[in-house]
DNA sequence: CGTTTTGCAATACGATCGCATCGTAACAGG
DNA sequence: CCTGTTACGATGCGATCGTATTGCAAAACG
């Protein structure tokens, strides 16, 4: 029992989170392929190519690593965000409302596992608690970059409504498109101009 | 073989349609405190107060229930917007795209249940379709509304992209109602301040 | 060297699953 | 009455599930 146990003795050398991302990463595609019902240890395992005492060892139980496949997907939405930290408010607030429109396989492999993790989160306490930090993160950020965009100070009462009407939007559509109701495109060119009305 | 059994001879006197409706329903309360994931014919069995081999009898196959279920859902809201032949175009507009925010917790098991198969139908071929035909219908429906309310024509092309961003808007703020992120009253006042902005 | 700790792979176990099968009670028609 | 059909309830089976357990190879430490 120590701090840290690299610190003072670590057998057998490997890099412990790159394991888990690895493991997680097989996660999503199980759910992208075959839903948020078709997880199980065993296909999780054989997509990462790994054997099932692996996943157990570094993740203990089915439900720790549905909930690590959540909070990584959050995190990945938030360090997407970080890399736009020079654009202007106007472009990183379309960012955050149209990041998550699929273009293409991978980005529909991403919003697949999104939205299977928001149907479970009605049912699953900590998923919903998850998501839900993550929403009003992003709630505020929209806020914020509303308020950045237009100049105003803080004294801006409507900002708030702009941002659940915006992210309201962008869920809905994002929908449209996974279902392929909706082209990209289009979904794209309806949010900007959303933006661009406020 | 014949038209329906019922014209001829029906030993056993029991109400088709009413014994399906009863098992379709526990299944909705199942799918509303479980997810679709604690769906099972044991399960819905237990729920409905019957026996796994009454679901068995009447849908065969889990899969043809939880179908079944879907459809059902789908004729359910459409029957709801039947009643409201008499009112303006303007209300039954605003009906459509509010009607799903669930305001109580009846209003609230029916959403959950709709959700859950909106995420099914991103990998289930035949939820999909049944929910696309819905929503197709919905569209072209709003779009009927929005003209017949601002007397124009069928010459008017915003309609659609107007139906089309009112939807989805209502699809992202019943999200945020069902996860406790929003208030009912709320969601309503933000859908009523769009349909009056058409 | 040996000891100890980590990082797994393999397997075993009990629970639960969907579904097929079988038996039977209830009723209609002859 | 008898016969045929429907409407189930009961049960059993093989598959799959999550997880606990066991065992061992590899590496760090002394």
């Amino acid at each position: 029992m120590q701090l840290y146990c690299y610190a003072v003795r670590m057998p057998r050398i490997v890099d412990h989170e790159e394991r888990r991302q690895q493991i997680v990463f097989a996660l999503w595609l199980v759910i992208a392929e075959q839903g948020i019902e078709g997880v199980s240890l065993r296909h999780v395992a054989a997509e990462a190519g790994v054997s099932m005492g692996r996943i157990q060892h570094y993740f203990g139980t089915k439900e720790a690593l549905v909930l690590a496949g959540c909070t990584a997907l959050v995190d990945s939405a938030y360090g997407g965000y970080l890399e736009t930290a020079d654009a202007a408010p106007r472009d990183r607030l379309l960012h955050v409302v149209s990041q998550q429109i699929p273009r293409d396989d991978g980005g529909r492999v991403g919003v697949s596992v999104w939205y299977a993790y928001v149907a479970k989160s009605i049912n699953h306490t900590a998923v919903r608690q998850v998501l839900a930090e993550a929403r009003r993160g992003a709630e505020e950020e929209c806020v914020r970059l509303i308020r950045a965009d237009r100049g105003a100070g803080a004294e801006d009462p409507a900002a708030l409504d702009r941002a659940r009407r915006l992210l309201a939007l962008a869920d809905g559509l994002t929908l449209r498109v996974l279902v392929r109701d909706l082209e990209p495109d289009e979904a794209v060119a309806m949010l900007e101009a959303e933006v661009d009305r406020i």
